[in-house]
DNA sequence: TGATGTGAAGCGGTTCACAGCC
DNA sequence: GGCTGTGAACCGCTTCACATCA
């Protein structure tokens, strides 16, 4: 198919499928069919298909996929054959416990410098990362051939921190400040809103527990009280 | 309109909304049209429209909305007018730095108490918060009233403390743990995976930098080197 | 006149169902 | 026989465009 457009929700879900296909390669499995993969992690075999044929034709008919094979060709369409080096701003609470989370390291994200503008905290380490001045930050960025930007700013910061970002040629950002931020249709900005998060959670409770109509949804009937 | 089923689009959107009418009513503006929201925060006002629409004809035609009493209706739809409390599971680096996120206490959310099975950290405080035994959850739950639960542990565990949660009374849950988790139809779970969205970045890395496409997308025009 | 509320059109993503191939 | 790859149907969300009303 090898189709042009790839859209977010496919690549989000590659990542899910190649976790997926690490723990079945785990258990030392060779081949995997989409309909195993989607009953097992509760996923959809066509949607499988679908997504992986957007970039060739990794299985084979009869067969499946060889998990082996198929986690090469996942790990480097999502480019994480080679290394990438983030940079976090903002030396926070946030900031800091992201220097260290598990799940960077685990995936060969690096971070490899905090910035901040507070002098209490420049020269600081966390754990080895150390913290620079926001004035350095496109020397720094350049120096460390940093190519992933995460903001950790509070939110009337972040569009300046943004643009920042932007200017030292960083084409990937993440983004943790509740901001409507504003940047070149060649960046990309990923923002994980966590009080929009929680304010969803909220609506939900706020709803009447209609107990029954959503396991009634699901049975099929209409159960009544 | 007034309509039964809520998206989840919907009420993300909503509390962007909410967030919005803050900043325009703390300019002192008393009145607001939707195309006005929409111009300025990037949205589009027919959406606008629409999402409020599913609630209640709150707009007056020929003026627009009242900001204060706008606000007022969101704050109640959203459930943020009485407290929630919640507590974080995992008092590692990830759940310490949310306990004193300032986001959380900003919108209402008051974290209540910190779980974890390491016999080191129980019983310590983060800030004011005390780290309990996780073997006590259905207890301190119970006792301090809590009705939101953020997952904050390695991915293995995620499943087991979701059940945990679940059993305890708790409706809604925010988890972090980068895992496929099932959980039953009543309970509302929303997954922050940050290894997806870190990868779906490395993707877009990876890409070749196709200089012009977006460009002559968004122009109209093809242009070629 | 000016802005809402909303039916209808448009669009993109998901699921179905099956032809094609091993 | 079994499973992939994929056109077509389906579904839900977004956007348009306008009737409606202050």
């Amino acid at each position: 198919m090898k189709i042009e457009k790839i859209s977010e929700l496919t690549t989000n879900r590659l990542s899910i499928y190649l976790r997926c296909l690490n723990e079945v390669a785990a258990e030392g499995t060779s081949t995997v069919s989409s309909e195993h993969l989607a009953h097992r992690f509760h996923l959809n075999s066509a949607q499988i298909r679908k997504d992986l044929a957007c970039f060739g034709e990794f299985g084979v008919r009869g067969v499946g996929y060889y998990v082996e094979n198929l986690r090469e060709h996942l790990t480097k369409i999502l480019g994480l054959d080679n290394q990438h080096r983030v940079c976090i701003i903002g030396a926070g609470r946030l900031g800091t416990a992201l220097t260290d989370y598990y799940g960077f390291s685990q995936t060969n994200f690096k971070v490899a410098a905090l910035f901040d503008a507070d002098k209490e905290k420049i020269g600081k380490k966390v754990g080895d990362v150390e913290v620079f001045d926001i004035k350095d930050f496109a020397r720094v960025v350049k120096k460390d051939k940093i190519d992933v930007a995460v903001i950790a700013v509070p939110a009337e910061y972040a569009q300046s921190v943004l643009e920042k970002v932007s200017k030292s040629g960083i084409k990937a950002v993440m983004n943790f400040a509740p901001a409507p931020l504003r940047v070149s249709e060649d960046i990309k900005l990923k923002t994980i809103d966590l009080t929009t998060s929680l304010e969803s959670l909220s609506y939900f409770l706020a709803q009447p527990r209609n107990e029954n109509s959503k396991a009634a949804k699901a049975s099929g009937k209409v159960s009544r009280k």
